[in-house]
DNA sequence: CTACTCAATGAGTATACGCTCATATACGGA
DNA sequence: TCCGTATATGAGCGTATACTCATTGAGTAG
């Protein structure tokens, strides 16, 4: 947010990388992948979702370059492929954090 | 994402944030704060929305704990509250410049 | 109190998107 | 080649949400 008059295509590439970012089986997914890649068998056994929604959302995370695929036979391995994503995740959930402190602080006294 | 098994609320909380930030009117509405504090007459002036719109964008933005509300008269002035935003944002630039970086060398040769 | 201004909100519409079922595609083994 | 397994995708449905118009609510000035 630099630059003082983002023009509108930049600002709905941002938009859309945040949007991404918000559906929580989606980060369900990259947090699966922060140990290392795995293939969607493994992924849909381990956030209980169907095969076909685990597609689809590893779709939308790899089209936005914040996953990579890599086959191999029948499988298909993903992972992160965008490193800044943990990142991301640490601000939101250090700022969440504050605020749920501040919210336990105001019912403390 | 540090957590290994984050819970589920814990998960659409955090992607409840970065949908409030996906959509590309009130990144617009944030930037337009960067500069300080402005009530919703100058934003609708600034951005060209209506103001109904903008009212509903910056009530969205207020409730998520990105933006402050101060009235004065008539006149009610937001203010970023969140920082962060800030960091945020510049991570997701960077990334995107970096890609599109990328993009222009590989039709370069 | 009346009239005016700024901001918020109810109602309705259009669109985006997450989900599922069924099917297609890709690949490996017999 | 024929079959089975792993992944992708078309079609359809339901919900969420961005937008607008009209109205309301809050505050000030006359």
């Amino acid at each position: 947010m630099n630059a003082n008059k983002l023009p509108p295509e930049a600002l709905e590439l941002i938009a859309a990388r945040f949007r991404v970012l918000g559906e929580p089986n989606r980060l369900r997914l990259i947090s699966a992948l922060e140990q290392g890649e795995k293939n969607v068998s493994e992924l849909v056994a381990e956030t209980e979702l169907t095969q076909a929604n685990v597609s689809r959302h590893l779709q939308t995370l790899t089209e936005a370059g914040m996953l990579g695929r890599r086959k191999e036979g029948l499988n298909v391995y993903y992972f992160i492929a965008d490193k800044s994503l943990f990142d991301l995740c640490e601000l939101v959930c250090s700022r969440l954090q504050k605020e749920l402190a501040a919210k336990v602080a105001s019912f403390g006294i």
